[in-house]
DNA sequence: TACCTCATGTAAAGCGTTACATGATTCG
DNA sequence: CGAATCATGTAACGCTTTACATGAGGTA
Protein backbone atom coordinates (compact mmCIF):
# COMPACT_ATOMS: atom_id res chain seq x y z
CA UNK A 1 0.00 0.00 0.00
CA UNK A 2 0.80 3.19 -0.69
CA UNK A 3 0.48 4.67 2.53
CA UNK A 4 3.03 2.04 3.89
CA UNK A 5 5.50 3.33 1.91
CA UNK A 6 4.96 6.86 2.31
CA UNK A 7 5.75 6.76 6.00
CA UNK A 8 8.54 4.86 5.68
CA UNK A 9 10.02 6.98 3.67
CA UNK A 10 9.23 9.86 5.80
CA UNK A 11 10.31 7.58 9.02
CA UNK A 12 13.68 7.63 6.87
CA UNK A 13 13.98 11.10 6.33
CA UNK A 14 12.96 12.15 9.22
CA UNK A 15 14.04 9.41 12.38
CA UNK A 16 12.60 9.95 15.39
CA UNK A 17 8.92 11.12 14.39
CA UNK A 18 5.65 10.12 16.20
CA UNK A 19 2.38 9.62 14.38
CA UNK A 20 1.94 12.80 15.29
CA UNK A 21 4.79 14.10 13.61
CA UNK A 22 3.68 12.16 10.53
CA UNK A 23 0.37 13.49 10.72
CA UNK A 24 1.60 17.27 10.89
CA UNK A 25 4.43 16.87 7.94
CA UNK A 26 1.59 15.41 5.95
CA UNK A 27 -0.66 18.17 6.40
CA UNK A 28 1.74 21.03 6.08
CA UNK A 29 3.64 19.78 2.92
CA UNK A 30 2.35 20.52 -0.47
CA UNK A 31 4.97 17.36 -1.32
CA UNK A 32 3.41 14.57 0.18
CA UNK A 33 0.94 14.01 -2.57
CA UNK A 34 -0.95 12.13 -0.24
CA UNK A 35 -4.14 12.77 2.32
CA UNK A 36 -4.33 10.47 5.61
CA UNK A 37 -5.55 11.29 9.10
CA UNK A 38 -4.33 10.25 12.18
CA UNK A 39 -6.67 7.21 12.49
CA UNK A 40 -5.37 5.79 9.15
CA UNK A 41 -1.59 6.78 10.12
CA UNK A 42 -1.87 4.44 13.45
CA UNK A 43 -2.97 1.68 12.53
CA UNK A 44 -0.21 1.54 9.92
CA UNK A 45 2.47 1.88 11.63
CA UNK A 46 1.29 -0.74 14.36
CA UNK A 47 1.48 -2.68 10.97
CA UNK A 48 4.94 -1.48 9.90
CA UNK A 49 6.06 -2.51 13.33
CA UNK A 50 4.21 -6.15 12.84
CA UNK A 51 5.68 -6.69 9.72
CA UNK A 52 9.61 -5.63 11.14
CA UNK A 53 10.09 -2.53 9.15
CA UNK A 54 10.19 0.21 11.83
CA UNK A 55 10.85 -0.08 15.82
CA UNK A 56 10.41 2.39 18.31
CA UNK A 57 11.96 4.11 21.15
CA UNK A 58 9.33 4.60 24.15
CA UNK A 59 9.36 8.02 25.77
CA UNK A 60 6.76 8.25 29.03
CA UNK A 61 5.66 11.20 29.02
CA UNK A 62 3.61 12.82 32.36
CA UNK A 63 -0.47 13.03 31.46
CA UNK A 64 -0.13 12.16 28.11
CA UNK A 65 0.07 8.70 26.40
CA UNK A 66 4.03 7.88 25.58
CA UNK A 67 5.58 8.89 22.70
CA UNK A 68 6.86 6.59 20.13
CA UNK A 69 9.45 7.81 18.24
CA UNK A 70 10.14 5.28 15.01
CA UNK A 71 13.06 4.37 13.02
CA UNK A 72 13.38 2.34 10.29
CA UNK A 73 15.07 -1.09 10.20
CA UNK A 74 17.50 -2.75 7.86
CA UNK A 75 14.78 -4.81 6.56
CA UNK A 76 11.99 -1.68 6.10
CA UNK A 77 14.84 0.11 4.63
CA UNK A 78 15.08 -3.03 2.07
CA UNK A 79 11.84 -2.61 1.38
CA UNK A 80 11.61 0.49 0.96
CA UNK A 81 14.19 0.60 -1.48
CA UNK A 82 12.08 -2.02 -3.62
CA UNK A 83 9.45 0.76 -3.78
CA UNK A 84 11.78 3.63 -4.89
CA UNK A 85 13.24 1.26 -7.50
CA UNK A 86 10.32 0.21 -9.22
CA UNK A 87 8.31 2.66 -12.07
CA UNK A 88 5.81 4.55 -10.61
CA UNK A 89 2.47 3.16 -11.58
CA UNK A 90 1.03 6.71 -13.06
CA UNK A 91 -2.55 7.24 -13.59
CA UNK A 92 -4.05 10.22 -15.85
CA UNK A 93 -2.65 12.53 -13.10
CA UNK A 94 0.50 13.28 -11.84
CA UNK A 95 -0.09 12.51 -7.96
CA UNK A 96 1.79 9.46 -7.89
CA UNK A 97 4.83 10.64 -9.67
CA UNK A 98 5.31 13.49 -7.49
CA UNK A 99 4.43 11.38 -4.44
CA UNK A 100 7.74 8.97 -5.06
CA UNK A 101 9.36 11.67 -6.39
CA UNK A 102 9.17 13.22 -2.86
CA UNK A 103 11.24 11.02 -1.70
CA UNK A 104 14.36 11.29 -4.46
CA UNK A 105 16.55 12.34 -2.04
CA UNK A 106 16.94 8.44 -0.67
CA UNK A 107 17.76 7.38 -4.74
CA UNK A 108 20.55 7.36 -6.68
CA UNK A 109 21.10 9.94 -9.60
CA UNK A 110 20.79 6.99 -12.18
CA UNK A 111 17.44 5.80 -10.57
CA UNK A 112 15.97 9.32 -10.67
CA UNK A 113 16.96 10.00 -14.15
CA UNK A 114 15.19 6.24 -14.97
CA UNK A 115 12.02 7.65 -13.09
CA UNK A 116 11.89 10.62 -15.58
CA UNK A 117 12.36 8.49 -18.46
CA UNK A 118 9.82 6.60 -18.02
CA UNK A 119 7.32 8.97 -16.62
CA UNK A 120 8.39 11.50 -19.98
CA UNK A 121 7.73 8.57 -22.11
CA UNK A 122 4.02 7.83 -20.37
CA UNK A 123 3.38 11.31 -20.91
CA UNK A 124 4.15 11.68 -23.82
CA UNK A 125 1.90 8.88 -25.23
CA UNK A 126 -1.11 10.26 -23.42
CA UNK A 127 -0.43 13.82 -25.02
CA UNK A 128 -0.54 12.38 -28.55
CA UNK A 129 -3.97 10.32 -28.08
CA UNK A 130 -5.25 12.86 -26.06
CA UNK A 131 -6.65 15.16 -29.32
CA UNK A 132 -8.41 11.69 -30.24
CA UNK A 133 -10.01 11.38 -27.10
CA UNK A 134 -11.07 13.85 -24.78
CA UNK A 135 -14.05 16.08 -24.06
CA UNK A 136 -14.08 16.70 -28.03
CA UNK A 137 -15.37 13.09 -28.33
CA UNK A 138 -18.12 13.95 -26.47
CA UNK A 139 -20.44 16.47 -28.70
CA UNK A 140 -21.09 13.10 -30.65
CA UNK A 141 -22.80 11.89 -27.96
CA UNK A 142 -24.86 15.33 -27.24
CA UNK A 143 -28.50 15.05 -27.31
CA UNK A 144 -28.64 17.74 -30.09
CA UNK A 145 -31.77 18.55 -29.76
CA UNK A 146 -31.85 19.59 -26.47
CA UNK A 147 -28.28 21.37 -26.32
CA UNK A 148 -26.84 23.94 -27.93
CA UNK A 149 -23.88 22.54 -29.67
CA UNK A 150 -22.17 26.02 -30.07
CA UNK A 151 -21.93 26.70 -26.74
CA UNK A 152 -21.36 23.26 -25.56
CA UNK A 153 -18.95 23.53 -27.34
CA UNK A 154 -16.88 26.82 -25.74
CA UNK A 155 -17.83 25.23 -22.40
CA UNK A 156 -15.97 21.65 -23.26
CA UNK A 157 -13.17 23.31 -24.92
CA UNK A 158 -12.04 25.39 -22.13
CA UNK A 159 -11.85 22.50 -19.81
CA UNK A 160 -10.04 20.19 -22.78
CA UNK A 161 -7.39 23.53 -22.68
CA UNK A 162 -7.08 23.28 -19.48
CA UNK A 163 -6.59 19.53 -19.52
CA UNK A 164 -4.17 20.07 -22.19
CA UNK A 165 -1.91 22.71 -20.79
CA UNK A 166 -1.36 21.23 -18.02
CA UNK A 167 -0.15 18.19 -19.26
CA UNK A 168 2.50 20.10 -21.80
CA UNK A 169 3.46 21.94 -18.42
CA UNK A 170 4.12 18.81 -17.00
CA UNK A 171 6.11 17.58 -19.96
CA UNK A 172 8.65 20.70 -20.33
CA UNK A 173 8.78 20.28 -16.21
CA UNK A 174 10.07 16.66 -17.04
CA UNK A 175 12.49 17.61 -19.77
CA UNK A 176 14.09 20.51 -17.57
CA UNK A 177 14.40 18.82 -14.46
CA UNK A 178 15.51 15.92 -15.83
CA UNK A 179 18.51 18.02 -17.52
CA UNK A 180 19.15 20.22 -14.78
CA UNK A 181 19.46 16.58 -12.38
CA UNK A 182 21.43 15.29 -15.78
CA UNK A 183 24.06 18.19 -14.69
CA UNK A 184 23.78 18.94 -11.23
CA UNK A 185 23.17 16.04 -9.21
CA UNK A 186 25.85 13.97 -8.15
CA UNK B 1 -21.91 10.99 -3.66
CA UNK B 2 -20.25 12.06 -6.18
CA UNK B 3 -20.63 9.43 -8.77
CA UNK B 4 -24.12 9.47 -8.43
CA UNK B 5 -24.51 13.24 -9.70
CA UNK B 6 -21.80 12.66 -12.34
CA UNK B 7 -23.98 9.67 -13.90
CA UNK B 8 -27.00 11.77 -13.29
CA UNK B 9 -25.27 14.51 -15.54
CA UNK B 10 -24.47 12.10 -17.93
CA UNK B 11 -27.53 10.57 -18.65
CA UNK B 12 -28.87 14.02 -18.70
CA UNK B 13 -26.50 14.67 -21.32
CA UNK B 14 -26.75 11.56 -23.26
CA UNK B 15 -30.18 10.38 -22.59
CA UNK B 16 -30.58 6.49 -23.46
CA UNK B 17 -27.48 5.94 -22.36
CA UNK B 18 -27.05 2.39 -20.79
CA UNK B 19 -24.84 1.05 -17.62
CA UNK B 20 -22.07 -0.23 -20.62
CA UNK B 21 -22.33 3.19 -22.85
CA UNK B 22 -21.62 5.32 -19.21
CA UNK B 23 -18.70 2.95 -18.46
CA UNK B 24 -16.85 3.39 -21.84
CA UNK B 25 -17.53 7.58 -22.01
CA UNK B 26 -16.04 7.96 -18.60
CA UNK B 27 -13.16 5.39 -19.96
CA UNK B 28 -13.05 7.21 -23.14
CA UNK B 29 -13.11 10.98 -21.94
CA UNK B 30 -11.00 13.03 -20.27
CA UNK B 31 -13.63 15.32 -19.20
CA UNK B 32 -15.39 13.59 -16.78
CA UNK B 33 -12.33 13.66 -13.78
CA UNK B 34 -13.79 10.53 -12.79
CA UNK B 35 -13.00 6.37 -12.58
CA UNK B 36 -15.69 4.51 -12.12
CA UNK B 37 -15.83 0.72 -13.12
CA UNK B 38 -19.32 -1.12 -14.46
CA UNK B 39 -19.45 -3.17 -10.97
CA UNK B 40 -19.40 0.28 -9.24
CA UNK B 41 -21.89 2.09 -12.20
CA UNK B 42 -24.70 -1.03 -12.08
CA UNK B 43 -25.16 -0.45 -8.36
CA UNK B 44 -25.25 3.35 -8.85
CA UNK B 45 -27.94 3.04 -11.20
CA UNK B 46 -30.25 0.65 -9.12
CA UNK B 47 -29.96 2.86 -6.56
CA UNK B 48 -30.66 6.04 -8.56
CA UNK B 49 -33.74 4.00 -9.92
CA UNK B 50 -35.01 3.15 -5.98
CA UNK B 51 -34.65 6.87 -5.34
CA UNK B 52 -36.64 7.70 -8.55
CA UNK B 53 -33.67 10.00 -10.31
CA UNK B 54 -33.73 7.84 -13.18
CA UNK B 55 -36.09 5.62 -15.39
CA UNK B 56 -35.40 2.82 -18.11
CA UNK B 57 -37.13 1.46 -21.28
CA UNK B 58 -36.32 -2.01 -21.52
CA UNK B 59 -34.91 -3.62 -24.90
CA UNK B 60 -34.67 -6.52 -25.10
CA UNK B 61 -31.68 -8.18 -26.92
CA UNK B 62 -30.94 -11.92 -28.52
CA UNK B 63 -28.49 -13.58 -25.68
CA UNK B 64 -27.96 -11.09 -24.17
CA UNK B 65 -29.20 -9.76 -20.77
CA UNK B 66 -31.80 -7.27 -21.75
CA UNK B 67 -30.81 -3.37 -22.63
CA UNK B 68 -31.71 -1.20 -20.35
CA UNK B 69 -31.87 2.80 -21.50
CA UNK B 70 -31.29 4.82 -18.78
CA UNK B 71 -33.27 8.50 -18.82
CA UNK B 72 -33.44 11.37 -16.00
CA UNK B 73 -36.45 11.95 -14.10
CA UNK B 74 -38.13 15.65 -13.20
CA UNK B 75 -37.40 14.30 -9.20
CA UNK B 76 -33.48 12.99 -10.80
CA UNK B 77 -33.11 16.62 -12.75
CA UNK B 78 -33.98 18.46 -9.39
CA UNK B 79 -31.67 16.50 -7.47
CA UNK B 80 -28.44 17.08 -9.99
CA UNK B 81 -29.68 21.00 -10.32
CA UNK B 82 -28.83 21.47 -6.69
CA UNK B 83 -25.60 19.99 -6.97
CA UNK B 84 -24.73 21.82 -10.00
CA UNK B 85 -25.41 25.23 -8.15
CA UNK B 86 -24.18 24.50 -4.83
CA UNK B 87 -20.02 25.45 -4.44
CA UNK B 88 -17.90 23.05 -5.62
CA UNK B 89 -16.21 21.10 -2.42
CA UNK B 90 -12.34 22.19 -3.62
CA UNK B 91 -9.29 19.66 -2.32
CA UNK B 92 -5.96 20.93 -3.04
CA UNK B 93 -6.60 19.42 -6.46
CA UNK B 94 -8.66 20.65 -9.42
CA UNK B 95 -10.09 17.22 -9.77
CA UNK B 96 -13.60 18.20 -8.11
CA UNK B 97 -13.49 22.02 -9.92
CA UNK B 98 -13.27 20.19 -13.09
CA UNK B 99 -15.72 17.53 -12.56
CA UNK B 100 -18.60 19.95 -12.17
CA UNK B 101 -17.61 22.31 -14.37
CA UNK B 102 -17.66 19.33 -17.09
CA UNK B 103 -21.46 19.53 -17.00
CA UNK B 104 -21.67 22.85 -17.95
CA UNK B 105 -23.77 22.56 -20.77
CA UNK B 106 -26.43 22.31 -17.70
CA UNK B 107 -26.53 25.44 -16.17
CA UNK B 108 -26.72 28.96 -16.52
CA UNK B 109 -24.52 31.62 -17.23
CA UNK B 110 -24.69 32.91 -13.70
CA UNK B 111 -23.99 29.85 -11.72
CA UNK B 112 -20.99 29.41 -14.64
CA UNK B 113 -19.37 32.54 -13.60
CA UNK B 114 -19.82 31.93 -9.80
CA UNK B 115 -17.93 28.63 -10.04
CA UNK B 116 -15.20 30.75 -11.62
CA UNK B 117 -15.20 33.35 -9.06
CA UNK B 118 -14.97 30.97 -5.98
CA UNK B 119 -12.70 28.75 -7.28
CA UNK B 120 -10.71 32.16 -7.97
CA UNK B 121 -11.04 32.92 -4.63
CA UNK B 122 -10.19 30.07 -3.14
CA UNK B 123 -7.37 28.88 -4.96
CA UNK B 124 -5.58 32.30 -4.70
CA UNK B 125 -5.73 31.91 -1.14
CA UNK B 126 -3.80 28.79 -1.54
CA UNK B 127 -1.14 30.54 -3.29
CA UNK B 128 -0.29 33.43 -1.12
CA UNK B 129 0.33 30.55 1.76
CA UNK B 130 2.05 28.26 -0.70
CA UNK B 131 5.57 29.20 -0.15
CA UNK B 132 5.36 29.47 3.75
CA UNK B 133 4.53 25.83 3.09
CA UNK B 134 5.28 23.58 1.01
CA UNK B 135 8.01 21.62 0.39
CA UNK B 136 10.97 23.83 1.66
CA UNK B 137 9.39 23.26 4.88
CA UNK B 138 10.35 19.95 4.63
CA UNK B 139 14.09 20.80 5.25
CA UNK B 140 14.09 22.12 8.68
CA UNK B 141 12.63 18.41 9.49
CA UNK B 142 15.46 16.54 7.84
CA UNK B 143 17.90 14.36 8.87
CA UNK B 144 21.13 16.55 8.40
CA UNK B 145 23.52 13.90 9.64
CA UNK B 146 22.58 11.74 6.81
CA UNK B 147 21.37 14.13 4.44
CA UNK B 148 23.19 16.47 1.72
CA UNK B 149 21.17 19.16 2.34
CA UNK B 150 22.07 21.06 -1.20
CA UNK B 151 21.74 17.82 -2.88
CA UNK B 152 18.19 17.10 -1.08
CA UNK B 153 17.30 21.09 -1.94
CA UNK B 154 17.56 20.74 -5.35
CA UNK B 155 15.40 17.41 -5.94
CA UNK B 156 12.41 19.20 -3.50
CA UNK B 157 12.89 22.46 -5.35
CA UNK B 158 12.43 21.11 -8.29
CA UNK B 159 8.80 18.94 -7.02
CA UNK B 160 7.47 22.74 -5.36
CA UNK B 161 8.39 24.41 -9.11
CA UNK B 162 6.09 22.09 -10.69
CA UNK B 163 3.28 22.17 -7.59
CA UNK B 164 3.99 26.23 -8.02
CA UNK B 165 3.35 26.17 -12.17
CA UNK B 166 0.31 24.64 -12.07
CA UNK B 167 -1.49 26.43 -9.56
CA UNK B 168 -0.25 29.60 -11.46
CA UNK B 169 -1.67 28.36 -14.95
CA UNK B 170 -4.94 27.51 -13.23
CA UNK B 171 -5.11 30.57 -11.80
CA UNK B 172 -4.40 31.82 -15.45
CA UNK B 173 -7.07 29.28 -17.09
CA UNK B 174 -9.42 30.87 -14.37
CA UNK B 175 -9.58 34.65 -15.59
CA UNK B 176 -9.32 33.72 -19.00
CA UNK B 177 -12.39 30.99 -18.92
CA UNK B 178 -14.57 33.40 -17.11
CA UNK B 179 -13.48 36.58 -19.28
CA UNK B 180 -14.42 34.61 -22.30
CA UNK B 181 -17.70 33.19 -20.94
CA UNK B 182 -18.42 36.77 -19.49
CA UNK B 183 -18.34 38.03 -22.98
CA UNK B 184 -19.26 34.76 -25.72
CA UNK B 185 -21.42 33.07 -23.38
CA UNK B 186 -25.60 33.09 -23.56
C1' DT C 1 -7.88 -20.09 -31.39
C1' DA C 2 -7.93 -16.40 -28.57
C1' DC C 3 -9.24 -11.99 -27.47
C1' DC C 4 -12.36 -7.89 -27.73
C1' DT C 5 -17.11 -6.04 -27.70
C1' DC C 6 -21.58 -6.06 -25.93
C1' DA C 7 -24.64 -6.59 -21.71
C1' DT C 8 -25.93 -7.34 -17.02
C1' DG C 9 -25.03 -8.03 -12.31
C1' DT C 10 -23.31 -10.08 -7.19
C1' DA C 11 -20.01 -10.91 -3.43
C1' DA C 12 -16.07 -10.19 -0.95
C1' DA C 13 -12.22 -7.87 0.39
C1' DG C 14 -9.63 -3.72 0.80
C1' DC C 15 -9.03 1.04 1.79
C1' DG C 16 -10.05 5.41 4.08
C1' DT C 17 -12.82 8.67 6.78
C1' DT C 18 -15.49 10.11 10.58
C1' DA C 19 -16.77 9.57 15.13
C1' DC C 20 -15.53 8.15 19.66
C1' DA C 21 -12.42 7.98 23.92
C1' DT C 22 -9.03 10.44 27.22
C1' DG C 23 -6.71 14.40 29.21
C1' DA C 24 -3.15 18.05 30.59
C1' DT C 25 -1.01 22.32 29.01
C1' DT C 26 -0.57 26.54 26.56
C1' DC C 27 -2.07 30.54 24.02
C1' DG C 28 -5.28 34.26 22.78
C1' DC D 1 -12.82 30.72 29.10
C1' DG D 2 -12.42 28.38 24.98
C1' DA D 3 -9.59 26.62 21.39
C1' DA D 4 -5.45 24.59 19.73
C1' DT D 5 -1.45 21.48 20.72
C1' DC D 6 0.36 17.24 22.11
C1' DA D 7 -0.26 12.09 22.24
C1' DT D 8 -2.31 7.61 21.46
C1' DG D 9 -5.60 4.54 19.71
C1' DT D 10 -10.46 1.75 18.47
C1' DA D 11 -14.89 1.03 16.11
C1' DA D 12 -18.14 1.66 12.74
C1' DC D 13 -19.39 2.94 8.47
C1' DG D 14 -19.15 3.70 3.69
C1' DC D 15 -16.95 3.91 -0.66
C1' DT D 16 -14.26 1.48 -4.33
C1' DT D 17 -11.93 -2.20 -6.51
C1' DT D 18 -11.21 -6.87 -7.78
C1' DA D 19 -12.90 -11.27 -8.51
C1' DC D 20 -16.66 -14.08 -9.90
C1' DA D 21 -20.70 -15.46 -13.03
C1' DT D 22 -22.86 -15.87 -17.85
C1' DG D 23 -22.69 -15.94 -22.83
C1' DA D 24 -22.96 -14.93 -27.92
C1' DG D 25 -20.81 -12.78 -31.92
C1' DG D 26 -17.13 -10.62 -34.37
C1' DT D 27 -12.15 -9.87 -35.36
C1' DA D 28 -7.06 -10.94 -35.74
Amino acid sequence: MEIDYALLGLIQLHPAATGYDLNRIIKESTGYFLTASLSHIYPTLKRLLDRGYVSYENIPLKNRPDKKMYQITPKGSEYLQAWLNAPVESGLDFRAFCLKMSFSPLMSKEVILRHFDRELEYRKGLHEIAPKRGILIELDYLDKEKFDTKRTGLLWDSIYQIYAQTEELRLRWLVESRDRFEKDLT
